[in-house]
DNA sequence: ACGAAGGGATTTTTT
DNA sequence: ATCCCTTCGT
């Protein structure tokens, strides 16, 4: 599929604008734009070195310039270099800051990519060596559980035990720690009977079949040739002569022992990497690969990039002290010389749309600079949120004020089920052995083809040793297909030949081969009749798919590259407010940055604790640490005591991660609301030191708050700092017992029917029946008594 | 073969 | 609450 001899990488540098050569003379006025920490990061080229950059410290800066050096001092010529990174994005702007480095336009650095690029490059080239042809497809996630499914049905297997989904995750994770199915420790394959390895194995072997690969496997299967051809091997690591790794932190094992091995050649390796920004341990990651890289590497040179130019110093005691809690850092002091700005801002809600309103109106206030400080706009403003349900308040209430904000993460571009589907009928035009592809499509549109049409067509397709497409042509002229399906498939078959000629004609234009595709399979209409609300979407959506293949010269070619670029720069301008994820943060930067549902079980997640344990909770204190550190001029931390999840209403604690906040750096906000304000803020501060501090400043000296204070000591309720642990205070619950009657300041009087773990279930009287946290509730005959 | 209704689950995400 | 997927009924 791919015309690699084009961009072969060792033929192509030679020829790259970058002699080493002539670079060699040239002064280095770049290094005089770093500070003392990155000129050395820059300077140390030869040996091993690590590179620990904290937050906003300028890594990338120090990176592409070290990389720039690496070619104005003719170290190495552009395609010697191998520079991996984990996203797309970051490859790109690591080309594009080397090229404006060096005044020029980088050809020939063929090998600045990500992980799986620069696998796909390799993997393609050596292909045979795993018994795979070198125009492999790549699956993605949406294939690969599809053709574990066909595979657990298959053998029979409950689906309800062994959800494909699950199975893919264990053996994503598995081939995370370069496990092939003959490596698959016997502990690990015994906790799952055996079976999990069988289908590994059926899987893997399914694949070759179909001549695909995983995202997975591209890591894998490059290793495998590393790890059984020296001679390979050998030539790779002579031909490496420097080694960059960005965000190091993140690699997996599978990762760790592929750049080991390419690294030994000339052991000119530097690795770029925050340990306290590690937030991927859930998909393999291993912050031990940078934890250990000295004793990996003997007499590495370790440097250390501190001085932060992003956040003023509040901002950064704030994040500090918080990641300060965790064990085992690398540790680092970050500093900078920003003046002081303004205090990390704390504030408490009643409930999650309280906490909605509030940012909504903040954002509104902060644009006119009203809020008292330099007018902001609102492109400069962000939300990040631990797990994307949160993100829903925010964009129900921006709709209602109409606030522009745009949603970053969400399904992605080609992710969608119409980019997919279109894509599967280029595949088929294209390859007409793509089965799955065909699978996908020969019953989209409707074609009358069901379960039992395809069930006959796969057996043909068996029987005879052809692919899909091939057996459903045998299907039709057998007549083994009923009426509606057998003229409908039989004219599907007919345009997929036409289709692939044009495909393989080389003066076929590819973009009108493409709409006639979509036009002709009835695909197009299939929408166009379609009437639900997001079918007219979808029809822009195939349009814009459409207009993207004027960036190639053919199909084959966009497939390529979509396969392993599936992100999607969709930025419409215009001054909008950014909501996402924590992890979709990391590498970006705001002036202004709001965090909201700092509740214990939201964030530090319940599951994440309960899966991983301490493990879990540092790494979502790590998380934690990269919000605050996202922000440049104000941080403002918020949570709510009252939310609804799964539609049910919970009550819970502030994050403990509040209570490891400096106080002399944060300042506690009066939320406005009812009864004099201190609402949610009162009824949540048990156990937060600031709070306890605002309150004895008189920040909190509501009647409310007092009687809070009052009532907790007269019941004798244990203190909220003992009862910070990974549960939570369980005492409180067993003040009660079913059948007890009970207040609750938002859902009135209610009995106790249960106790379910820290909750109390409680039916109420008029708003039926929640779990809650006992401390939102009181003896009814205490009633009076309740702070609001 | 296809649409409606019920059941279960629901962190985080790249390639 | 909501989404997705399976099952059931036509």
């Amino acid at each position: 599929m791919s015309n690699f001899a084009e961009d072969d990488a060792f033929e192509a540098a030679a020829s790259g604008s970058l002699s080493a050569r002539a670079m060699a003379a040239r002064p280095a006025p770049y290094l005089d734009d770093l500070n003392p920490a990155q000129r050395a990061a820059v300077e140390a080229l030869d040996g091993p070195v690590l590179m620990l950059a904290g937050a906003g410290t300028g890594k990338t800066k120090a990176l592409t310039t070290r990389i720039a050096h690496l070619l104005n001092s003719g170290k190495a010529r552009p395609n010697e270099i191998l520079a991996v990174t984990f996203t797309n994005k970051a490859a790109r702007e690591m080309k594009e800051r080397v090229a404006k480095l060096l005044g020029q336009t980088v050809e020939g650095m063929p090998w600045l990519g990500t992980f799986h690029a620069i696998c796909v490059k390799l993997l393609r080239r050596h292909a045979e060596l795993v018994g795979l042809k070198s125009n492999f497809t790549i699956l993605d996630t949406d294939d690969q559980i599809r053709l574990l499914k066909q595979l657990i049905v298959a053998a029979n297997i409950d689906e309800k035990r062994w959800p494909p989904r699950m199975l893919s995750g264990i053996i994503d994770n598995w081939k995370n720690r370069a496990w092939t199915p003959d490596k698959v420790p016997a502990a690990e394959a015994a906790a799952f009977n055996q079976r999990g390895t069988e289908l590994y194995a059926q899987y893997q072997a399914r694949l070759k079949e179909l001549n695909a690969v995983d995202f997975g496997d591209l890591l894998l299967h490059v290793l495998t040739i590393f790890q059984t051809h020296s001679d390979v091997l050998a030539q790779y690591q002579r031909w490496f002569r420097y080694v960059l790794v960005d965000e190091y932190q993140d690699t997996n094992v599978a990762q760790y022992l592929w750049l080991r091995l390419l690294a030994q050649g000339h052991r000119n390796i530097c690795c770029v990497g925050d340990d306290d920004q590690s937030i991927y341990g859930w998909r393999g990651a291993e912050v031990g690969n940078i934890l250990r890289f000295e004793k990996d590497f003997p007499g590495a040179t370790v440097i250390r990039l501190e001085q932060n130019y992003r956040s003023t110093p509040h901002i950064l005691a704030a994040a500090s002290r918080v990641i300060d809690a965790n064990e085992g850092r690398l540790g680092k002091t970050l500093w900078t010389d920003k003046n002081d700005g303004e205090k990390v801002r704390l504030i408490g809600h009643w409930d999650g749309e309280e906490e909605a309103r509030w940012i909504g109106e903040e954002l509104e206030a902060m644009q006119g600079g009203t809020r008292g400080q330099r007018p902001m706009n609102l492109d400069e403003c962000a939300i990040l949120v631990r797990a994307s349900h949160q993100m829903r308040a925010f964009e129900d209430r921006f709709l209602t004020i109409g606030l522009p904000y745009r949603v970053i993460g969400g399904p992605r571009f080609y992710e969608r089920m119409e980019i997919r589907d279109a894509m599967a009928y280029f595949r088929v035009a294209c390859s007409p052995d793509d089965d799955l592809a065909f699978e996908r499509i020969v019953n989209t549109p409707k074609r009358g083809a069901g379960d039992k049409a395809q069930q006959t067509m796969q057996r043909a397709a068996r029987a005879n040793g052809v692919s899909l497409l091939e057996g459903a042509r045998l299907c039709v002229s057998a007549g083994e297909l009923t009426g509606k399906a057998k003229g409908q498939v039989g004219a599907l078959v007919e345009q997929f030949d036409r289709w692939h000629a044009k495909a393989l004609d080389p003066k076929q234009n590819h973009i009108e081969l493409a709409e006639q595709i979509l036009d002709d399979s009835g695909y197009t209409t299939m929408w166009q009749n379609d009437k639900t609300p997001e079918a007219p979407g979808r029809l822009e959506n195939l349009k814009e798919l459409v207009k993207a293949l004027e960036n190639f010269e053919n199909l084959q070619g966009f497939l390529e590259h979509v396969a392993l670029i599936m992100d999607n720069e969709t930025d419409d301008g215009g001054a909008k407010v950014s909501i996402m994820t924590l992890h979709g943060a990391k590498g970006l930067e705001f002036p202004a940055v709001f965090l909201p549902g700092w509740e214990d079980g939201l964030f530090p997640s319940q599951r994440s604790m309960d899966e991983s344990g301490l493990k879990g909770l540092e790494e979502e204190r790590r998380l934690a640490y990269v919000g605050i550190t996202r922000a440049e001029e104000l941080c403002t931390i918020s949570f709510a005591a009252n939310r609804r999840v799964y539609g049910q209403w919970q009550s819970a604690l502030p994050s403990r991660f509040i209570d490891e906040l400096p106080e002399d750096h944060v300042e506690v906000l009066t939320p406005p609301g009812l009864y004099g304000g201190g609402y949610g803020a009162a009824g949540m501060g048990g156990g937060s030191t600031i709070v306890d501090r605002a309150a004895d400043a008189n920040v909190y000296n509501s009647p409310g708050w007092k009687r809070l204070q009052a009532r907790q000591s007269t019941r004798g309720m244990s203190q909220p700092q003992e009862s910070r642990n990974m549960t939570i205070d369980s005492t409180a619950v067993s003040a009660y017992t079913q059948g007890d009657r009970v207040f609750h300041t938002k859902f009135g009087y209610g009995y106790v029917m249960g106790i379910e773990g820290d909750k109390l279930d409680i039916e109420f009287e008029k708003a039926g029946s929640k779990k809650v946290v006992a401390k939102f509730v009181v003896a009814a005959d205490r009633a009076d008594d309740v702070p609001f």
